[in-house]
DNA sequence: CTGAAAGCGCTTACAG
DNA sequence: CTGAAAGCGCTTACAG
């Protein structure tokens, strides 16, 4: 049994006894062509069971129809809960707009040699648009994408360039209105536990939080960075829990506040009357633990349009000039503060 | 600024003063050039920065060298840690094989009229292969893959045919063992949560549990559907804890697991010494809940690697006979059991 | 070891 | 309203 031959348009257009350009402009719905004619084609193709050859298309055409997503793989945590809903977003109004989603892993560091990271798919010309996740300062691709004029959209911050088109949270002030909201509410004690400081959405959180006591006059509170997982938060808390004396936990990441619940309520704490906790992210998740964190909310489905607009317009118009797009967080008020 | 144009193999040929065929025989790495001639041909590569365009080699070659995993949108869910887990293996052997793997939504409703259903990636000869997750009975997908003979694996389970290739838990051994491990831990008012009743799986894990309790010939435990997210798992516990008198819940899915911990904490209920509750899935958030989850493991990277060899040896060789595998679950002993 | 030429399956000015 | 022909950027028997 070997792999059965594609039809072509080729075959149609014998079968139909018409000629290629025909069958073509009936595939592409131009209208200058005989109803009857159209119709002739179209029965032809459902007999045939013909599917246009995209590859084909492609290559002449010079479009692909395709959007990447590139989302890379840091320390192990590859996809969290937080890509998942901006992509649901950009699902959406990429459908609606006419473009095929492609979501593909690709690493800032490795993308150069290796021909089956993702990023391939921009160098060979496979996509139209980009939408990248998880770049870091002085990211290759970045420089690449720009070089080749492929239009693109970074989802956070770029500190490298100042010409690149993105769409992020206000990180700093993100840090503020935490180190706030728990000065507000009594906390003096506090500690905020951040992922790895390489990562300038850390650095921005950890400054604006520090600035907000500074601002208060009170003394530096702790900081930890590091804290990528819940592995790691669940340690974390457990060694400040016995080391320190703490009234609060500020935890960047939701998914990261399961390790600090457990490392709590093990040592026989309960969270919001002994420990209050704070999250950023407001992930489905922080409403089922117990109890309900309150948290610092990202605007999903606001992330995914903005970033989708962005891209579309460059998509559309490759002269246009770089948006940015600064989203401020709010606090959503559960019950895991007193 | 208009886009800039791209740089083709006759542009190498002629800068390098060399013929197409040989930049040609440079770029797939051929032996038969002259070490002189494929260095002054890299050189001007480098020079020119080309890139192979890999549609116009797609087109000759007809091999994309890509593999496609669909991933569907059920209920909101779009993707969860499980198909995350699986999805870090195929990656790492994808790589090492020399494949590039994208993912894509797909649904088993709309792929047929929606150009921008992820489907179309197949159906436009735009890959080699497909891992297919989600698949319903009778998915037309599954009938198209078949019939244009590309290869593919099903992650889950095939009940519509009998010669597709697939890799997928033993389900119903899945439920007995849950059964088992309740009973023998002395519970006896057990009920069972799972997602709807339509999947396969849900059907498989309810009569395992079902036909563990017939042959203790105890009366049949309660069982509900439905119960596709944490939402519904918190509402159905809470109903159920109030409604009956329960001394354990049994959860299909860990991430649905959290909705459970907190209706039982909400009504002042301790999980372990007051309620027992098991898991199945074994995700990574499991062991941080409080008290630790006890769980059915689906090994996620044996997952991965069978569902990935599957589908290779199709694509390595095309005649070779469906291969199917049933993975045997284990408890994984945590806390949440008296 | 190297090259001229056909062809992959489409689209698209250009004619008629 | 329809068609013959060139061309997108590669690869690949076939020659030499």
């Amino acid at each position: 049994m070997k792999k059965k031959k594609r039809v072509t348009i080729k075959d149609v257009a014998r079968e139909s006894g018409l000629s290629i350009r025909t069958v073509s402009r009936v595939i592409n719905d131009d209208p200058h062509v005989k109803l009857e004619t159209r119709k002739t084609v179209k029965r032809t193709i459902a007999k045939l069971g013909f599917e246009v050859n995209a590859v084909a298309r492609s290559l002449k055409q010079k479009k692909t129809n395709q959007i990447v997503v590139f989302i890379d793989q840091h320390q192990g945590m590859y996809w969290g809960s937080f890509h998942n809903e901006i992509v649901q977003e950009l699902l959406r109004r990429s459908k609606r707009e006419g473009y095929r989603l492609l979501i593909s892993a690709s690493s800032a560091d490795s993308f150069a040699e290796d021909e089956n990271d993702g990023f391939a798919l921009v160098k060979h010309g496979l996509c139209d648009g980009a939408i990248m996740f998880d770049s870091k300062p002085d990211d290759k691709r970045v420089s690449y994408l720009k070089s080749q004029q492929v239009p693109f959209v970074i989802v956070g911050k770029d500190i490298t360039n100042d010409d690149t088109p993105y769409v992020d949270l206000d990180n700093e002030y993100a840090g503020y209105l935490g180190a706030q909201t728990l000065y507000q509410n009594g906390y003096r004690k506090v500690a905020f536990l951040l992922g790895d400081e390489s990562f300038v959405v850390n650095q921005e959180r950890a400054r604006g939080f520090q600035r907000y006591f500074e601002d208060q006059s009170c003394p530096t509170p702790i900081i930890r960075f590091g804290v990528s997982d819940m592995e790691q938060a669940y340690r974390m808390t457990n060694q400040l829990l016995t080391d320190v004396d703490l009234d609060s936990i500020f935890i960047s990441g939701d998914e990261r506040a399961l390790g600090v619940y457990r490392a709590v309520q093990e040592q026989g704490l309960q969270v919001g009357s002994d420990i209050g906790i704070l999250g950023i992210d407001n992930l489905k998740m922080g409403e089922y633990l117990y109890p309900p964190l309150t948290t610092i909310d990202q605007p999903k489905q606001a992330f995914g349009e903005i970033a989708f607009n962005t891209l579309l317009e460059q998509l559309k118009d490759p002269t246009v000039t770089a948006k940015r797009t600064l989203i401020t967080p709010q606090v959503v008020e559960r019950r895991s503060l007193k």
